[in-house]
DNA sequence: AATTATTATCGTAATATTGCAATATTAAAA
DNA sequence: TTTTAATATTGCAATATTACGATAATAATT
């Protein structure tokens, strides 16, 4: 049916879908790359910077924006955009257990 | 056009982005968390601990081990999957050149 | 106030994902 | 060899995602 069953999942794999979710397009990936590596944050450089037009680059950026991924602040008639670390944190501590709890002697 | 232009991303983004979307989904989420949860590798249990009707485990079970996340050996009429870390460490590497990377003083 | 620059939203077409019933495949057991 | 058990595949309906042109919204500039 294309519609996924939210409430027969924990908390913290709903919460974690759609973190990876978001993660989950080369777009999105390189407009992180992107803000990470200029010093000052800037956001309409990124439409210069990717093979996506504006509202497509708009589009990505609420959904990083919406996952937490990332902050905009309003600067003059521009938004300024940078990398939220808290939210990939969350990612690193799932990590954290799948290592903790994987003993690899497996099949 | 709902289809997404691979070529004009690197490989580490690509690559990355398929890994994330094979996690972006809590039923998947769900089967790895199972994996990792019994000390033997179990197959066909999923089915009876997901709320999920058995083409569409097997089906998630196939993009799972598509994108190298579990593995699956063949014991007689069974099939055990089992979680494979290699791929996790991937997206450790990516998420350390992200906190390498943020310096924090942003907008 | 009109213009300009920057970003967001709407509408829509193309494609992808999700879930399942029905069916096929595979290998052990009877 | 027939049956049984376990998993995979096919086909399809419902929904979600992706991309972009057109347009709106917002705020600085002239």
């Amino acid at each position: 049916m294309g519609v996924t069953k939210t409430e027969h999942y924990t908390e913290s794999q709903n919460q974690l879908a759609l973190l990876f979710k978001a993660l989950a397009h080369p777009a999105r990936l390189a407009i992180i790359d992107y803000l990470l590596s200029v010093d000052r944050c800037i956001c309409g450089d990124i439409v210069n910077e990717l093979p996506l037009a504006q509202p497509t680059i708009s589009q990505h950026l609420k959904e990083l924006k919406l996952a937490g991924l990332i902050q905009g602040s309003i600067e003059g008639k521009a938004i300024c955009y940078c990398v939220n670390p808290e939210m990939f944190n969350l990612i690193e501590q799932y990590l954290g257990r799948v290592n903790k709890s994987n003993n690899y002697n497996c099949c």
